[in-house]
Formats: structure tokens, sequence, C-alpha cells
DNA sequence: TTGTATATGCCGATGATCGGTATATGCTGA
DNA sequence: TCAGCATATACCGATCATCGGCATATACAA
């Protein structure tokens, strides 16, 4: 589907599942924490998401609990998803490649701007 | 506030603009040599993001030229620009950091994935 | 003269995300 | 006691960057 790039929420959600398989909520916990408390996911951000991604076949229902009369619905990656999550790591990766070398480029020349 | 994560175009914008000032049509060729062809920038989004970027502060002109009775309007980045994409960059690099140790983690696992 | 490349720019449509609200339950503290 | 917070899922309207197309010019090649 397209190479249209991933959006932040949606790669991150990815990302936490990938670890393991994850309920909404613990999801929303885990990015905050990967990401050092600078992305609350929403609440609607965050199921619209995952309604998203399962109807795309990137993840899928791997079971239900019920604790303390609350539903959980844990999500997991499946094998698409995988493969989606590390082609988007490797574009972030490459890009932030690039970017890293001309900005290093400019601080390393001296004095001019290049002709 | 800006903690609004930059979405592909953009930051390619950015980074095409941290070699050397270039004016539009020259940022669209080297974000398309940049990706490998994948990224073809259309003109509506290129022309908006200059306008944004440069009500933004990020970019700047840095000269007019006519060339066969054409404009052209080189940008070159501003400080803040530089620094934006710094950002941006760290944070591309953070994430795809930790996507990659998840997903290898994945393949060291005994037993593999369940299917 | 048709098409491609250069070059800038406008405009409507799309869709992911944001921010808020709704619905429950259970725990903690004033 | 009751307000507030954490847990947990879900819907909704608004925003806005991007997409895709179109318009405008000029120059050159097929």
């Amino acid at each position: 589907m397209t190479d249209v790039p991933m959006r932040e929420p949606t790669f991150l959600v990815l990302t936490a599942l990938a670890e393991e398989p994850r309920h909404g909520y613990a999801v929303i916990e885990d990015v905050a924490a990967m990401t050092g408390g600078r992305v609350r996911l929403r609440a609607g951000t965050l199921y619209a998401a995952l309604d998203r991604l399962r109807a795309e076949g990137l993840i899928e229902v791997d079971r239900e609990e019920v604790v303390q009369s609350r539903l959980r619905r844990y999500y997991r990656l499946t094998g698409a998803g995988e493969r989606s999550l590390a082609a988007e790591t490797a574009r972030l990766r490459e890009q932030a490649t690039i970017a890293e070398r001309r900005l290093r480029a400019r601080h390393t020349e001296l004095g001019g701007a290049p002709a």
C-alpha cells in the first residue's frame, strides 16, 4: 500500500506491538515511556489507528481478557506488520543518515558558502 | 511547542536546503535523487511547504535569479531551520534505533514467532 | 505540433491526527 | 462521601499537510 509514509503515532503503535502483544491502553503507556513522555497518544488516535492497522492486516487481535469487568483486547504484529515496520525503520535510518551528513558538512566548512 | 512531528516531504525539503541554497524545482530534483526516485514532490506540496517554512522562519529567501525569462527563487536554511532539522533527525534516529532493537529481538527469541 | 523539461503557483479532496466527550469500574485522599 | 485519577474502549468534529490536478510560460527535441 503505497509508500505513503507512516505518521509518527502509527509508527510508534507498531513499535509498541513489536515488543510483545499489548492492549490499547498499554500501547499508550509504552509509547509514552518510549518517547520519554513526549508523545501521549490520544484515545481517538490510538483506537482509530488500531482499527486501521487491523483492516490493513498489519496487526491482529491476539486475545481478549476481562480484568475487573473491563475488557482488554490484546493486539500483535502480523508478518506483514513486521515487514512494514522494518521497511519504515530502514527509511527513517537512511533519511536520518543523509540529514546528519549534510548538517555535519555545514559545520565542517571553513568560512565560505560553496559556489 | 511545535511538538508536532514533521511529515516526510517537509523533512526532505529541509534536508535538500541543508546542503546548499536551492530553488523550488532543484529541491524537487534533489529530493527525488536523495530517495532513489521514491519521493517525487508535487508542485503543490513543495511550494506550500516553502511558504509555510518561510512563515515559520525555518527557511528564507537566499536570492532570486532570472534565467531564460524564468524566475528562480533560491531558499536557504535559517539557524532555526538548522536546529529544527537537527532535532527532527535525532528523533528519527532514536525511533529507528528502538524499533530495530525490538525487531531484532523477535528473531533472537528461541522458537521463533508463533504462526 | 506534440511532448518533455524547467519553473512557480492555485485549488479541492483526502485522511491521519488532535482534542474532547461518553461510558464504566476501582482505588486513593481530603 | 465524594472528588479525582487511573484504567479501558470508543465515537465525533475540526484541523491541516499532502495529494493530484490544473494553469501559466519558455526552450528544445522528436
